[in-house]
DNA sequence: TTCCATTTGTCTGATATCGAACAGTTTTTT
DNA sequence: AAAAAACTGTTCGATATCAGACAAATGGAA
């Protein structure tokens, strides 16, 4: 499976002066279209979201609005990180590529985090590669400069970051639980469980071929478990696209590899998840 | 297997002022026994190598230095911590248990890094436990509150640990591939050439029973595969220690399972491994 | 020394998953 | 409308590892 190339539509553009949170909708140019700007305050990314009005005020004139479309590269593996991004939606998927090409990953995220957030662990590049795995109708983006300025300059903002990464960093803890020894149809249940906290509505629109990759297993096998899990009635699955119909039976087939990151997540940042 | 309960052995402890590092060694009581202290900056925990001297002056109020026994609990898991650690020799793990009592390996350090790395990412407890694998002759103690202040009072010492943990991170993103994809041959390589990082010498003093949980495999898996690693002559094993004899035949093994974490740790921090 | 707990060596059958193939279906492109 | 591409359903043998058992070896304790 080889990843397409990609473009950014940006939709619209803060005022660089100003402006500040709270205040009514402006309308303003953008290289591609005209577009009701809102106030960041109304960003549905939980971390924006949550942050302080004065952080908020403090990124404002960095950011854009952009639209993140799957299969977009957020970041290459072994470069400097330029941008960042604060999904509003859809889902990123942080992967590693071995030798014979092989692709794991290692870590999503959707609109509770943001991409290459080890820039603020003081490295500007990392060895995995950060891609849309389903499209983010926007996405607030910022210069890796920027940000880390802001982190500089604002300690309640670095440190609800750093919250954030810890979150983070329990849920690669349980894919390296759940890849060792959890069976295919727990792992996918987890995964399915993951995609579900982080898009509007039940559909997951994903391919076999790419749950396959998400939960380090064969093709063939993603296809026969689906059917399992569509025979106890926990999802639906048609071509492209994986219908949640009964979250619970999902949570008891996923058992306690799902659930750890969700849970520090809404003790030490924000409700979270359905 | 059970881990069991300990205690800790105060050796030195630093006098609460008029001492700074790079001053002779002097002679000060403790608790258990009257030993030299060494200044800090002759610790051979890595980080406290690296880290300025301001900010070795910063700690050493607050630090003792002591003897970590094997199996001691360095962190409990979903309890807060009070006392982190900056072990100067011996190995460290960080593991997850499941419902079934399951334990898994989800990281390891030794003098490179210090327990309870979250804490500077604002979780004062997390759900997993860190219990010394292989004892340190000696391990810089500090109290979490202080190394907490400490890190607010210094940016760089902050930046220092920041970028530790992202070592750690990029770790456990190898861990979960190798989780994944990597055969027990593989993963015990991969696991022996960090025990062997992090230890002088070449012998490893560990069980077929614990390596087991390490790699997340079964005993009889890992006894088979240590006969396989010692039939083309990498290892030595004998009741209770592994003696690595070629490592670079390990290596070749460990393939690109093993690397990633310790190019990143020498590049953004100091030189580390053999 | 003898005893006992720990550790290691070595089996066994069971099984989940791999790895690869191919046909059928749906969607997109031309 | 036809052709190509992408995706899904299904099969099947191969195999790595599991899960469990038990005996042999080792080393520390009594």
């Amino acid at each position: 499976m080889v990843l397409a190339s990609w473009r950014v539509n940006i939709i619209d553009i803060a005022p660089r002066t100003g402006y500040r949170s709270g205040e009514a909708n402006i309308f303003h140019f953008t290289q591609v279209k005209w577009k009701r700007i809102l106030p960041l305050s109304n960003s549905s990314n939980l971390l924006i979201q949550t942050m302080s009005d004065e952080n908020r005020t403090l990124l404002l004139p960095d950011i854009k609005r952009v639209e993140l479309e799957r299969r977009m590269i957020l970041v290459e593996a072994n470069t400097p990180v330029t941008k960042i991004y604060f999904p509003e939606g859809g889902i990123a998927s942080i992967v590693a590529t071995n030798q014979n090409g092989e692709q794991t990953e290692v870590g999503i995220f959707g609109r509770e985090g943001f991409s290459a957030a080890s820039l603020l662990l003081g490295s500007e590049q990392m060895p995995h590669q950060t891609f849309m795995q389903i499209d983010a109708p926007t996405a607030l983006s910022i210069g890796a400069r920027q940000l880390r300025r802001a982190a500089q300059k604002s300690r309640t903002l670095l440190d609800l970051l750093l919250r954030y990464i810890n979150t983070f960093m329990i849920q690669m803890a349980c894919s390296v639980v759940s890849n060792a020894h959890n069976s295919i149809e727990t792992r996918l249940a987890r995964w399915l469980l993951m995609c579900h906290d982080r898009t509007d509505g039940d559909d997951i629109h994903l391919t076999h071929e790419f749950m396959a990759m998400m939960i380090a297993a064969q093709r063939s096998g993603v296809t026969l478990t689906l059917h399992i899990l569509e025979g106890y009635g926990a999802i639906k699955a048609s071509r492209g696209k994986v219908t949640i119909t009964d979250r619970l039976r999902l949570e008891k087939t996923a058992g306690d590899s799902y659930g750890e990151p969700e849970k520090m997540y809404r003790q030490t940042i924000a409700p979270f998840g359905k």
